[in-house]
DNA sequence: AACAAGACCTGCATGC
DNA sequence: TGCATGCAGGTCTTGT
């Protein structure tokens, strides 16, 4: 589910809820996550104080005093909830419970492709988890100068390149198709050939999606939800992602004879794109 | 090295 | 209604 734009939604409700608390209590109900949690993790997190929530990419990290960060990834369908004391009944699927002051925090993840794990400080940045991660996309040094540099050479369509985390960190298949719409770049274009002038537009539609969708509390399609359980209003301003067959946003041409929005697969992975604004 | 395809796990929408 | 099927926003591994 999350992509960028979700995942920068949890991080400010949690460091808003967090930041400078004690850990508490932390409550495991299993361990079993995509990556096993270690036996002694409720026990290295409690009594530890959040210092700052961050993100890289689509991971949130918890920065505490002590040795270890907390490193959280939501997979397709992982959500972060908050509550306060007392915190309603635990749901199927609530499998991390960490307990802060008043406040109680619940990771729920019904497909388990996501993840926690503590990862020392001194590790953090040489872990396979963040080596190869390009650069953050509304970072001051990510620009079309940047962009087109990580394209070059590669042979792969447009579509696949962005969605390699090793290119640009931290969009999905959503944020993909969006911004190609708002750089009027086709999903099929071989990757390397984006340069230039076109990489530096494509480079400002990246960050231009993913500001608006933060500001619109992400997208919530089935699985989102903001820690406070309201949904995210960004799936309202899709201009091509789930739109197949409909007009894109400002389209004048008969929607009867163009046929619209289309919808393709790349890499067993659907791809919307409207094919006049995006040749 | 770059790239494609399959695997991982569960829930839900769809169609019969 | 019940059941089978296919699909879902991500990442990792394997094989070419």
């Amino acid at each position: 589910m999350p992509e960028l734009p979700e995942v920068e939604t949890v991080r400010r409700a949690v460091a808003r809820a967090l930041s400078g608390q004690r850990l508490t209590r932390v409550h495991a109900r299993r361990h079993d996550l995509r990556v096993p949690l270690p036996r002694d993790f409720a026990r290295r997190l409690e009594g530890r104080r959040v210092r700052k929530v961050a993100r890289r990419a689509k991971f949130l990290l918890v920065h505490l005093d002590g040795r270890d960060v907390l490193v959280a990834h939501l997979g397709m369908s992982g959500r972060m909830r908050l509550f306060r004391k007392p915190a309603p009944r635990a749901e199927r699927h609530d499998h991390v419970e960490i307990e802060a002051g008043r406040r109680v925090l619940r990771f729920n993840d019904p497909r388990r492709f996501g993840l926690m794990a503590l990862v020392p400080k001194d590790k953090l940045a040489g872990h396979k988890w963040f080596r190869s991660l390009g650069p953050e996309p509304l970072g001051a040094d990510f620009t079309g100068r940047r962009l087109a540099e990580r394209l070059k050479g590669r042979r792969t369509s447009l579509k696949a390149a962005l969605m390699d985390q090793r290119i640009v960190a931290g969009l999905g298949n959503i944020y993909v198709s969006e911004a190609m719409f708002r750089a009027g770049l086709s999903p099929r274009r071989r990757a390397g050939s984006v340069q230039g002038a076109l990489a530096g537009k494509l480079a400002r539609a990246i960050k231009s999606v993913l500001r608006a969708a933060i500001a619109a509390g992400g997208s919530t399609l089935r699985d989102h939800r903001r820690p406070s359980g309201e949904i995210g209003y960004f799936q309202h301003r899709f201009a091509v992602y789930g739109r197949e067959g409909k007009p894109c946003p400002g389209c004048t041409c008969d929607i009867k004879k163009t046929g619209g929005i289309k919808r393709l697969v790349q890499g067993g992975r659907a791809t919307f794109y409207c094919p006049r604004k995006q040749g």
